[in-house]
RNA sequence: GGGCAAUUAGCUCAGUUGGAUAGAGCGUUGGCCUCCGGAGCCAAAGGCCGCAGGUUCGAAUCCUGCAUUGCCCA
């Protein structure tokens, strides 16, 4: 990060000569070769145009002048390939790094990015009828470390979870529960088919008889499926809260959609389209004008029976987010959602906002595995593998890792077997192994007597070898890699980034004698580097809600 | 029938707005225990980036068509 900055600081001149400015297409980044430098950038490309010479001789231009700069911190600037210049600093300015990470701890890599931005990340949000399964997992955590990713860049985030504790599927969890009640009872029951079907809803109804006894099944029968309905949803809901919990997810706003609607919000949000010519009467129904904002066609808000569709409070939801005085909402959805993006997108243009505000991701299926075996999932028919189940068996630390070192995407296997293994088929012990052995090591150092000291430059310029100044430079990348995965809202990077600099950690580790590495100064100087890696991949394991344990 | 996504090493996956010789782990093969944690390290083998065209200085990346898989819609 502080390489980019002041890199950037000297090229953004040679831009403004030709009256540019830094745009996404210009990259200054580490080249994939090392022999090619520390960063290169390919900006005499976009200058060559405006400067009608080739880009290779707008970049000799660009190196002769900057290789006239004399601050002590650029090593060396090389004109390569078709246009390409390529940077390679002192080991100084890599060494100053340490210091920096030392220094600010648990801070080391916020940035403010975000200048205070109002961003809301809305996940999970499962219907409240049964417990959250391994899929909900995935949505978790990924809503979870984006918003400590977000906020850790400046931003102001705002987490919340939708209950859909309206409509159909509801009237259906409560009569499911009422059967089963009375079955319990001895008395006639009536199964509706699609009913909910697993062992919780027993579970749920012996809760109620429970509490209740035989009271609630000589209530009139419109009362007694109320009754069953809030106590199955009060339960299940305090399940999901728990399993969040255990799986270190945090929501900040609980949010309901019958409060939504007995507020006459969705109401009033329906007027408001009309009022603007974006709802329309048609067939008995009312529909949403969603095709001028570029949906592939209309979209009903109130069927010819007068119930409204789950579009029409959905949309009064946004409004209701977006009155909040959100900057930037983004959704995180299952896969199998993705019809609605284009009309969601079409509410925020027709609440007046633009369709970037609204982002939403999705996130693709979870397969589930146990040794290769495919286990089948059904919420209805009650066979899955709750979230809470896997949690208990791999640990939430295995399971976050494992969702968020995948795009969001792409199909994930879960293999429970797999993931509850120690070794690298199961990354998260890597990077967590080398988190421990550095505290491993600070604990020898104190048996020792060794005092871990806050070194000098002068002590950390002994630290010029190759792979000193790999890691060196492995760690300057961390605020990068934070703020691609802010800007992209992909965790993913993160995760691999960590695994790298653990890679290069366990290297240096078994080549680098740190305790025994002869002069004291050295002692302290790698003593420093490490302290160093262990800071950043704690910061790092923590923004994905993964814990950095000091033994294992 | 229409739409969305995916397709990269034997397996699981990175590669985000087009950049230099396409990467990692697992698995395979062969090495490293006098040494701070071997849950580790080193080395080798392994590729038509699904297929075919196109765009340009330059494509795994962008465009078109096709194939396969998953999902959504009528």
């Amino acid at each position: 990060m502080r390489a980019q900055n002041y890199l950037r600081e000297l090229l953004v001149p040679f831009l403004a000569e030709h009256d540019q400015e830094w745009t996404p297409a210009t990259t200054l980044e580490p080249p994939r070769d090392k022999r090619f430098g520390d960063l290169a950038t390919n900006m005499a490309f976009t200058l060559s145009k405006k400067a009608r010479k080739n880009p290779r001789q707008v970049a000799q231009d660009m190196e002769q002048r900057l290789a006239g700069l004399d601050d002590g911190r650029l090593a060396k600037v090389e004109t390569a390939g078709p246009g390409f210049l390529n940077f390679t600093l002192a080991p100084s300015f890599w060494q100053q790094g340490v210091l920096d990470i030392l220094d600010q701890g648990d801070e080391y890599g916020q940035a403010d990015m975000g200048r205070g931005r109002k961003v809301q990340v809305e996940f999970v949000s499962a219907n409240p009828t049964g417990p959250l399964h391994i899929g909900h997992g995935r949505g978790a955590a990924l809503g979870d470390s984006l918003a400590r990713i977000l906020r850790f860049m400046g931003h102001d985030v705002t987490t919340e979870y939708y209950l859909n504790d309206a409509g159909r599927q509801m009237r259906l969890l409560g009569a499911s529960v009422l059967a089963r009640y009375l079955e319990l009872l001895g008395r006639e029951a009536v199964f509706s088919e699609d009913g909910y079907k697993g062992d919780y809803i027993r579970e749920l109804a012996q809760g109620l008889l429970g509490r209740d006894g035989e009271r609630s099944a000589n209530l009139p029968e419109q009362e007694a499926l109320d009754v069953a309905r809030e106590y199955a949803v009060d339960h299940i809901l305090a399940g999901i809260r728990q399993d969040l919990q255990d799986f270190r997810v945090e929501h900040q706003v609980w949010f309901s959609e019958s409060d939504l609607i007995r507020s006459g919000a969705v109401e009033r949000t329906l007027e408001c389209l009309r009022a603007d010519g974006l709802a329309y009467e048609q067939d008995g129904a009312l529909w949403f004008a969603s095709t001028r904002y570029g949906d592939d066609k209309d979209r009903v808000l109130r069927k010819s029976d007068g119930s409204l569709t789950y579009l029409a409070s959905d949309i009064a939801y946004h409004a209701d987010k977006f009155e909040r005085g959100f900057d930037l909402v983004v959704d995180i959805w299952g896969a199998d959602h993705h019809g609605y993006v284009g009309r969601m997108k079409a509410a925020a243009q027709a609440l007046g906002r633009a369709p970037e505000d609204l982002q939403c991701i999705l996130v693709q299926l979870v397969n589930l595995l146990r040794a290769g075996e495919q286990i089948a999932m059904s919420t209805r028919a009650g066979e899955f593998e709750t979230l809470a189940d896997v949690c208990a068996e791999v640990g939430p630390d295995a399971a976050r890792f494992i969702f968020l070192s995948r795009k969001s995407d792409s199909h994930l296997d879960f293999d429970l077997e797999l993931v509850k293994r120690q070794t690298m088929d199961n990354p998260v012990y890597y990077v967590q192994y080398a988190h421990a052995r550095i505290h491993s090591l600070l604990a020898k150092a104190g048996e020792a007597g060794v005092i871990p000291l806050r070194p000098t430059l002068e002590t950390l310029a002994l630290l010029d070898g190759e792979a000193d100044l790999e890691l060196l430079k492995a760690l300057d990348q961390f605020g990068d890699v934070l703020s691609s995965s802010a800007a992209t809202l992909s965790p993913h990077h993160l995760s691999h980034y960590l695994l790298d600099l653990a890679g290069k950690l366990h290297r240096y580790y078994t080549t680098h004698p740190v305790l025994g590495a002869g002069s004291p100064e050295l002692v302290q100087a790698r003593l420093a580097l490490c302290r160093a890696v262990a800071q950043v991949l704690r910061n790092g394991l923590g923004l994905l809600g993964v814990s950095a344990p000091e033994k294992m």
